[in-house]
DNA sequence: CAGCCTCGAGTTCT
DNA sequence: CTCGAGGCTG
C-alpha cells in the first residue's frame, strides 16, 4: 500500500507504471474479498479512493494500463472462459537430461561457466518431477489474490476461484511473509484418488480420464468451481516467481515455503556430487511405483541463489536446473504400412501406420517418420516389428526395428519419385532432407492444405472450416482460391441442400466468414502461405511496410535483384537473401498477384498501426540492448521498443537515451555509465513493458 | 566459419 | 514436440 501518494504530474513513467500495477493488484484483491468471499477488508470509502487514484493515473498515462486493468473488467467472475493473467516473470520450462552423461555434462557446464576451482563443491537440491500442471499463486499481504496456469509461459489463465477450493493451497500465509510474493508449484492428483475418481465416473456413465495428469488439468479448468472442489487435487510449492526472501539457498527456501503453509515435493535430497545425484535418481526410479503419485523424472537445482543468478538462462530454460527424465514407456507393434502425406508446401512426409498399441495410457496407430533419410538410418521396413515411445510423453515416435524378427523377403523402403496425390514429379533439392511435389496448386493435397492454412486459427481463424469441409468444397469446385471463401454466401441455397449441411450450420459458417472480412495486415500476409513466411516473419513485414499496397508495390519492384526495394527487404532484421528470394518469388508468379488482388477486393485489410508514439515514454528515444536478456529474446525486445516509437541502435553513444543491460553485459554497459546514459536493468525494463 | 537461437513446417490424440 | 534451415554473433 502506498505510504504517501505523490502528485501524479510529478511521477516519471516507471513510477507511474509501478503505481498503476500496484493499484490494479490491490483493487483486484479487494474485489475478490468483497464479491467472492463476502469479506471486505477495507471501507467502501478507502476502496473508492484506490479506484479514483487509479482512474486519475489512467487519464494521465493511458498507455500504461496494465493487463488486469480494473476499468476494463466487467464484474469479477468471467461469464465464459477464463481471463488472462500476464506473468510478471515468465514461467519457463526446464532443459532435459536423458542419460547419466547428460547430467555430468550439466554439472561441468556450470563449473565452466562459473569458473570454479576443482575442489569447490557444487550442491544441488534433487526433487521428484511430478506429472501435474504448474501453477502460479500471487499473495498480497499474505492473502491469496490470483492463481494462474502456466499457459504459454508469458500469459496464463486466471483460475483463482478454482484454486480457492483446494485444501493444499493456503489462503493466508503464516507470518512472516513479504508484502507481495508469487509461489510456483504443481497441482496434481494421487494415483489412488485418480483410480477412485475414474470408478465413480464410469459408474455414472461419464468419460474416464486417461491419466492423473489429464484428470488434474481437467479439474482445474472447470468453469464451475464446485466441481473443482469435489476433485481430490493436491498441491506442492517449489519456487518463487521472483526473489523476495532473504534465503540464500534453494534448500532454505524450501523450508520457508513449508513454513508459509505449503507441502513440498518429497522425497528430496541435498546432493554434493554428480554421483550423489545419480544415486538419488536411481533410488527414486526404483521406488517410482511405490510413490503415491506419478512422476516422469527428477529435477536438480543448483542450491546457491547467487550462482543461479550468475548462470541465468539460455533460450527458454535456466542454466542452473535440469530435469532428468525416466526412460519413456515403450511398446512394440507391427508396422503395417508407410503412408505418404503431402503437406501445404508439397513436402512428402512418410507416416507409419501401426497396429494400434497402448503406450503411456494412449492408443497409438500412427507415427511420423519425418523423411527418407530417417527411414534409411533406422532401416525401417513395411512389415517390421518396431519399438515406439511417446517423445516428451506426447508425440509418438518410432525408435527402432527388431531386425531379428524381420521377414526374409522384406525390402528397404523406397520413397516414391512422384506425388501420390497428383502424380507430379517429386524432387529432393540438393542438400535438403525433404522431397517435394512439384505440382503446386494442381496437386489436390497442396491446394486443400493451402486453403486449410488460410482458414486456420492463426491465419483467418474461420471456425467450422475443417479439413472435411474444405476438401468437399474444393472438390466440387465451389472454392478454388481463397477469395472464393468470401463469395460463399452466393451459394447459400446450394449449400443448404448438401448432405450433412443444415440451414443452421450454413448460417453459422457464413457468419464466421463475414466476421473475418476485416483482417490485420500481418495475419493476411501469413495466410498467403508464402514459403518461409510464418507468423513472426509476417509481423516483421507488416511492421516494415505498414500497408498492403506499399508492400505489394515494393515486392513488384523487387523483382529486379539489384533494385532498392530488394535491398530494403533484406535490410529487415531476420530476413536474409534466401527468405527474400522466396518472398519476392511469390510475386514473380502472376497467378499469385491475381489471387492477392482478388482477395483485397473482398476484404478490408487493416494497415499496420504505426504505434501511437504520441504518449509513449520512449517515442523518439534511442535504446541500446546489451548482455543476455532473460525474459525475452533480443528480437522481441527490439520489436517492443520500436512499437513504442523508439529507435534501437547497436552501439552506445552520447545520443543514446537508454541502455537496457542484461546478464553478462560487457563494454557497452561500462560505456553507458561513463557517458552518463540512463541504464535500466532488465527487471525495470520488463516491469515497464508488463504494464503497457 | 562455427555455434547459437529462432522460426517454420511437419506431426498425434483427446 | 521435433527436426531442419536460415540468420546473426563473435
Amino acid at each position: 500500500m502506498p505510504k504517501k501518494t505523490p502528485k501524479i504530474d510529478e511521477l516519471n513513467v516507471l513510477e507511474a507504471a509501478a503505481d498503476m500495477a500496484d493499484l490494479a493488484r490491490q483493487i483486484a484483491h479487494h474485489d475478490a474479498a468483497y464479491h467472492q468471499k463476502d469479506a471486505p477488508e477495507i471501507s467502501d470509502a478507502a476502496y473508492d479512493a484506490l479506484r479514483n487514484r487509479y482512474r486519475a493515473l489512467l487519464v494521465a498515462f493511458p498507455h500504461l494500463a496494465p493487463v488486469n486493468d480494473p476499468e476494463q473488467r466487467v464484474g469479477v467472475a468471467p461469464a465464459a472462459g477464463f481471463t488472462k493473467v500476464a506473468h510478471v516473470v515468465p514461467m519457463l520450462s526446464l532443459a532435459n537430461a536423458f542419460s547419466d552423461d547428460d547430467v555430468a555434462e550439466f554439472a561441468t557446464r556450470i563449473r565452466r561457466f562459473l569458473n570454479l576451482p576443482e575442489n569447490e563443491t557444487l550442491e544441488f537440491v534433487a526433487e521428484p518431477k511430478i506429472d501435474g500442471l504448474s501453477c502460479s499463486l500471487r499473495y498480497e499481504q499474505g492473502a491469496l489474490v490470483v492463481a494462474a496456469t502456466r499457459g504459454d509461459g508469458t500469459t496464463g489463465e486466471n483460475i483463482t476461484a478454482n484454486i480457492m477450493t483446494m485444501k493444499d493451497v493456503p489462503k493466508k500465509l503464516t507470518a512472516p511473509f513479504p508484502d507481495s510474493v508469487e509461489i510456483r508449484g504443481e497441482i496434481y492428483m494421487n494415483r489412488d484418488d485418480f483410480i477412485k475418481l475414474n470408478k465413480q465416473r464410469e459408474a455414472s456413465g461419464e468419460q474416464i480420464f486417461a491419466n492423473p495428469r489429464n484428470a488434474a488439468a481437467g479439474s482445474v479448468r472447470q468453469l464451475d468451481s464446485t466441481i473443482t472442489a469435489s476433485r481430490p487435487l493436491k498441491f506442492f510449492g517449489y519456487a518463487l516467481g521472483e526473489r523476495v526472501t532473504g534465503d540464500a539457498e534453494q534448500q532454505a527456501l524450501r523450508k520457508t515455503i513449508a513454513h508459509w503453509g505449503f507441502k513440498l515435493n518429497e522425497p528430496s535430497r541435498l546432493c554434493k556430487t554428480v554421483d550423489d545425484i545419480l544415486d538419488y535418481y536411481h533410488d527414486i526410479e526404483s521406488k517410482r511405483h511405490a510413490l503415491p503419485f506419478d512422476i516422469d523424472g527428477v529435477v536438480y537445482k543448483l542450491n546457491r541463489f547467487d550462482w543461479q543468478e550468475r548462470l541465468g538462462f539460455v533460450s527458454r530454460s535456466p542454466r542452473w536446473a535440469i530435469a532428468h527424465k525416466f526412460a519413456a514407456e515403450q511398446a512394440e507393434t507391427k508396422l503395417n504400412n508407410i503412408h505418404i502425406q503431402v503437406g501445404r508446401t508439397g513436402a512428402l512426409t512418410p507416416v507409419a501406420e501401426l497396429e494400434p498399441v497402448t503406450v503411456g495410457g494412449v492408443v497409438v496407430s500412427r507415427a511420423t517418420l519425418h523423411n527418407e533419410d530417417e527411414i534409411a538410418r533406422k532401416d525401417i521396413r513395411v512389415g517390421d516389428i518396431v519399438r515406439i515411445q511417446r517423445a516428451g510423453d506426447v508425440i509418438p515416435q518410432v525408435i527402432g526395428v527388431d531386425e531379428k524378427r524381420r521377414a526374409k523377403n522384406s525390402t528397404p523402403f523406397v520413397m516414391p519419385t512422384h506425388c501420390p496425390e497428383c502424380g507430379s514429379l517429386a524432387i529432393r533439392e540438393e542438400g535438403m532432407a525433404v522431397r517435394r511435389c512439384t505440382g503446386g496448386l494442381i496437386c489436390p493435397a497442396q491446394a486443400v492444405e493451402h486453403l486449410r492454412h488460410f482458414t486456420s486459427r492463426t491465419a483467418f481463424n474461420i471456425e467450422g472450416f475443417g479439413e472435411q469441409r474444405v476438401h468437399e468444397l474444393w472438390q466440387d469446385k465451389i472454392i478454388q482460391s481463397p477469395a472464393d471463401i468470401f463469395r460463399l454466401k452466393n451459394h447459400r441455397a446450394t449449400l443448404e441442400t448438401r448432405e450433412g449441411w443444415g440451414e443452421k450450420s450454413v448460417e453459422k459458417l457464413l457468419a464466421a466468414i463475414e466476421a473475418r472480412r476485416t483482417i490485420s495486415l500481418d495475419r493476411f500476409i501469413y495466410a498467403l502461405g508464402i514459403r518461409q513466411v510464418g507468423e513472426a516473419t509476417a509481423k516483421l513485414l507488416a511492421r516494415h511496410y505498414h500497408s498492403l499496397d506499399a508492400w505489394r508495390d515494393a515486392m513488384v519492384a523487387a523483382q529486379d535483384t539489384e533494385s532498392a526495394a530488394r535491398h530494403d527487404l533484406e535490410s529487415i532484421d531476420q530476413i536474409g537473401a534466401l527468405m527474400a528470394r522466396d518472398i519476392v518469388g511469390f510475386f514473380a508468379e502472376p497467378h499469385n498477384i491475381q489471387v492477392l488482388d482478388d482477395l483485397a477486393s473482398e476484404l478490408t485489410i487493416e494497415s499496420h498501426q504505426k504505434p501511437d508514439t504520441h504518449n509513449s515514454p520512449l517515442a523518439g528515444k534511442t535504446i541500446v540492448f546489451t548482455g543476455t536478456l532473460e525474459t525475452m529474446s533480443r528480437a522481441e525486445a527490439k520489436a517492443k521498443a520500436e512499437n513504442l516509437g523508439a529507435k534501437v541502435a547497436g552501439s552506445v553513444s552520447a545520443k543514446t537515451d537508454y541502455v537496457v543491460v542484461g546478464a553478462d553485459a560487457g563494454s557497452k554497459a561500462d560505456k553507458a555509465r561513463a557517458l552518463g546514459v540512463n541504464v535500466l536493468d532488465e527487471h525495470k525494463w520488463a516491469a515497464l513493458l508488463a504494464t503497457l
